[in-house]
Order: C-alpha cells, then structure tokens, then sequence
DNA sequence: AAAGATTTTAAACGCTTGTTTAAAACAAAT
DNA sequence: ATTTGTTTTAAACAAGCGTTTAAAATCTTT
C-alpha cells in the first residue's frame, strides 16, 4: 500500500496489516514476517517478540482510533455543528480503517488486566472541555438532558457498528460490497438527522 | 452455571463459554477440555475435532442471536410497538449474553467463504413479513421513508454496540461494572426515545 | 461372575508455535 | 584487502498445538 523504505517500517506496516484483520491470537510471527518479505527472526531482531511488536501496533492505531474521535472539539464551532461534524469526520476515519473498532474492542478484552490502558488518551479527552461544553448548552436550554456517557455511546454507535457488523448485515440483506458502500453513505445522513434531532429538538412554539 | 447432565452436554457447555469469552482462534482444545472437567481425547471422542465442535457450538449461538431479533416480528402489535418491543427484548437478550455479538462478528470475519452462513435464519427473517408491513406503513404515512437496511441497522447498532464496547466506554469515562449496568438501563431508554421520535415523528398539525 | 460394549484416560503422534543460535551476507572503515 | 560492525538468513530449540492410539475403567447384558 505504501513505500516503507526501511527494515523497521517495512515490519510494522506488514504486522499492522495483519494484526488489523486477524488479531494477536489468529496470525503467527512467521506469517507478519512473509507479509513482510522476510525472515522470521528478522522480525525479532528488531521486536524481541511478537507480543513486543504487537504493542508497538496497538499503541499507533489505538491513537489514530482516539485521535479521530477528538480532533473534532478542539474547533471553535457551536456544540450542534461539532457533533455533526464529529460524525462526518468518524465515517470518513472508518471508511478507511473499518477493522480498526472491532481490532481495539477484541484485543482490550483479550488483554483485560494488562498494559492495553489508554490513560494519555484519556486524558487528551477531558482536556478538550467538551463535557463542560456540553454541560453549559443542556444548562441553557440548548441540548438536551443527555448524559455525557449515553451521548458518548450514541455515536460511538452509530458510527462505528455499521462497519464491524458490514459482513452480518451484507449477508442479511444479501448486498453486495458495492451496494453496502452506498448504503454507508446514506446511512450516514440518516443517523446525523437522528441523532442531532433527538439532542437539538424543535421547540413547539412554547416561550 | 447449569446442571449437565451428559458428558455431551458438559462438553458443549464448557465449549460455549471458552468459544464465546476468546474465540475459536483464542482458545484451545485442552482449555475446552480443563473446562469441561475431563481429558482431551474425551472431547474428540465426542466430537472428532476442534473445528467440528466449534460449527455446533457457532450454530445454537447464532440461532439463538437471530431467535432474540426476530421473534417480536411475529406479534400482533403495531409497527410502533413492535419496534419498542424489539428493543426492550434485544436488551433483555444481550444482558444475558453480551458476548454474542462480539462472537458472531468475529468468527464471521475469520471464516469469510466457509460455512458459517445463516440461510435459514435469513429465510425465516423475510418470512415474518415484517418488510411489507414496514413498507405499507411508509405507503400510510405513519413510518417514516427509511429503507429497511437502514432500519436494521439502527436497531442493531444502538442494542448490541453498548454491550460489545463496554470495556472501552468504561476506561474512558472511568465506571465501575455496577455503574455501568445501570447506564445500560438508563442507555435503553433514551435510545428507545431517540429512535422511536425518529421513526414516528410527530405530525406538527398539517392535515 | 463373566463377557462384551461403551466410556474415559494416559501417552504419544507429527506439526506448528514463539524464540534463539550461529553462521552467512553485507556495509563501513582502516 | 582485511577488519569491524551491522543486517539477514537457515536451522534448530523447547513447548504447545490438534489429533490419534491403545489400554484402562466403567457400565450392560447375560
């Protein structure tokens, strides 16, 4: 996919391929390393281990998952108009990375008790001040009565479950890939009216 | 958990639980086995193979997934109520079994061109009719024009995604697992309200 | 109680796993 | 050209894998 000039980055993008769509538990070290057009012991030369390598992987695209989830607040816009453009940006994010949400969600309950936290990236999160952001505008009559936790899970959603359940609902509704690429596109539309109705409801001609 | 009775029913239980907490690729023939209480070979001697036993397992399960969508379908209520249904009876369903949706997506994935089909559910899903009835509800005026991938879509997203992405959503908001059941509970309700004022909107006094 | 059929086990099979070792190929420097 | 250090490889390691074998244990039937 791209031209990965040395040995090292020749190694991570093979493994960050393979990691992506079959996960720690269903690829092998000599596997990544084909994909990389080498030795296995190359791989380890340069990772000490598979699972050392494997970190490496998770950290990168654990950040990119996140990063993408909160570029979106830094923006000077109204909390409307972010949320709308938060849901723009996570389609276009996971129309290129659709393994990326079930790879995070897999590998997190693979590794419950271990060294798969994301406590930096937690903390980016409440840095943006868009929790006291959102907490004004429900204050002012603007958004509704939502807890920050459910309104996390709204969009997290309906963004990220059209693409981990891509091949259940293509074979449910017998789509071909083609056909559920537009169905993407027209989903998208969809949930934002949805959801930005139920936070930003019309007022009824009261006050 | 249950009582198993027969060293087949042992066995099948004790496969379930492994498969659905770390998947095919994530377990082991002899985890299965420790589980069950008894050797390796013993497993084979029922079952003549991981990959065999497996198929059984993944079929009850996915049966049992598709049982829990589809059965509302076949009430008497209106289309309002039956999607109100739906949902309350999804949650009840993935509060029993959260990793359901998480196994099923999965192991589809792993298993891309093989056997892991649903043709007969799938039949038995178009055969409640529930399709037309959306369809002459739309024709009415009463549904909103939303075409049923869509639909399903939205329904399965704002059920099982709370419950395959509780382990992220917790770190990132800090929750204990006893706050978080109640979220979920609190979470039905608002999704139930969102995707229903979507659906069925209210008429602003036209006609 | 003895015979036969069934269920369970311990042990081994060949193969693959993650990892390491030691030698080869290569590059840089004297 | 030889030495030095780095990169790459082929080959091996023990451990674990799915699976099989053959014998032990248990149950059934007589």
């Amino acid at each position: 996919m791209c031209k990965a000039s040395t040995t090292e980055e020749k190694i991570k993008e093979a493994a960050k391929s393979v990691f992506l769509s079959k996960g720690f538990s269903g690829c092998t070290s000599r596997e990544i390393a084909k994909e990389a057009g080498m030795n296995v012991a190359l791989v380890n030369y340069y990772f000490r281990s598979k699972n050392q390598l494997f970190l490496i992987i998770y950290q990168t695209v654990m950040h990119d998952f996140m990063l993408s989830m909160m570029e979106v607040f830094s923006t000077e816009l109204s909390l409307k108009e972010k949320v709308s453009l938060l849901i723009d940006r996570e389609y276009e994010f996971l129309t290129k990375h659709p393994e990326i949400p079930t790879f995070v969600l897999n590998e997190m309950a693979r590794n419950k008790d271990a060294e798969l936290q994301i406590h930096e990236t937690l903390n980016n999160f409440a840095q943006t001040g868009v929790f006291v952001e959102a907490a004004k505008a429900q204050m002012s009559g603007e958004m509704r009565q939502v807890d920050m936790v459910s309104l996390t899970m709204i969009i997290m959603a309906n963004c990220q479950h059209p693409f981990m359940a891509r091949l259940l609902t293509q074979q449910l509704h017998g789509m071909t890939d083609a056909q559920y690429d537009m169905q993407i596109i027209k989903h998208k539309e969809i949930i934002k009216e949805m959801i930005l109705n139920y936070l930003f409801p019309k007022k009824s001609t009261n006050e």
